[in-house]
DNA sequence: CCTTTTAATCAGGTCCCCCTGACTAAAATT
DNA sequence: AATTTTAGTCAGGGGGACCTGATTAAAAGG
């Protein structure tokens, strides 16, 4: 049983990490300045793509089954991306009812370099570090997924799948 | 020289912890269902709670340039807090333009219990895990605060203050 | 062939974060 | 006393994540 000390030590730093790393980004895009890149995370948008580099040429509905979305909300973040050129829409010559998405090369581009960027904090850690780290992230995420398999039984099995396929493409 | 491979796992597993943990409290708050309990993020009202369990009693100006927001902002989410009994305006005495802003009672308690919640996931780590992914986290966010630093050489001591010391008031 | 189901779309809405511009009231300066 | 600075407010806007309801076009099925 572990010590509840420890617990919320570890707890506080994971909070911490949350904040910090979305105000670091939040900096990070001011001092560019760039375009509108937003930082696109697993969200609206985000997960689209994030579902089409993991199967490209899903139709809006299945995209929207597979995210859990309503399918005007599917649609509302494909136009989005489209507008950004980061996928296109076509309609399907088998079944004209169905509208085909498909990720642009800037749109696969764009989902990998979102994830596989490696940021630049990790670098201060060794390699026993990362691995202690990787290893007890791993738990961590599972133990995630057990939550939300037990609150939504029926679609978290395409959830889990979508992100973490995802992942292992990019990173392993 | 830590190895690539080794920080793209690591890296992996955060980007996989920050959607897996996100879609996790999304769907724990449609499951219950229950008021409009938000999680309250460091963003926007959830900022203006931090800052003030750190330090009640600021006016609405020295919130907006602590928290880098615009005036107008800051306004913006203080009157939602209020409607929602976390936080009270009250006019100062001594300088009758400003606004002073206090948590209430229950703002307090929202704020503690924001943070000092204890997630679930961390029950199945061991001591040992608790205390790596720990020591793991203060490199990391250390560092993150100097990014944060390096980019916006003015006011970012004010941010890292307004965090951690509001996480190790509660946590330590 | 006609009805039902299915994939999408449009319209409109809620709430969130955050900003600029214009304007008022009170304090500080000249 | 007159002007300028300061703290706030209102109005309005942009972008984002979502949703429900109503409607259209195409496929499926009886």
């Amino acid at each position: 049983m572990p010590n509840l000390t420890k617990q919320k030590n570890a707890a506080g730093k994971l909070i911490e990490f949350g904040m910090v790393s979305h105000t670091a980004d939040e900096v990070a895009q001011r001092t560019h300045a760039d375009k509108g890149d937003r930082p696109l995370r697993f969200q609206g948008q985000g997960k689209i793509l994030l579902a089409l580099s993991q199967d490209d040429g899903l139709s809006q509905k299945e995209l929207a089954t597979r995210l859990n979305l309503a399918v005007q909300s599917t649609a509302e973040f494909v136009n989005k991306l489209v507008k950004k050129q980061l996928v296109t829409k076509e309609k399907s010559t088998t079944d004209r009812r169905k509208t085909i998405i498909r990720l642009t090369d800037l749109g696969r581009e764009t989902a990998a370099t979102e994830t596989s960027k490696v940021p630049a904090y990790l670098d201060s850690l060794t390699n026993t570090e990362l691995e202690q780290l990787t290893k007890i992230l791993t738990k961590i995420n599972d133990n995630l997924y057990d939550e939300i398999d037990a609150m939504t039984p029926t679609q978290s099995n395409k959830f889990k799948a979508t992100v973490a396929d995802h992942l292992r493409d990019w990173f392993m």
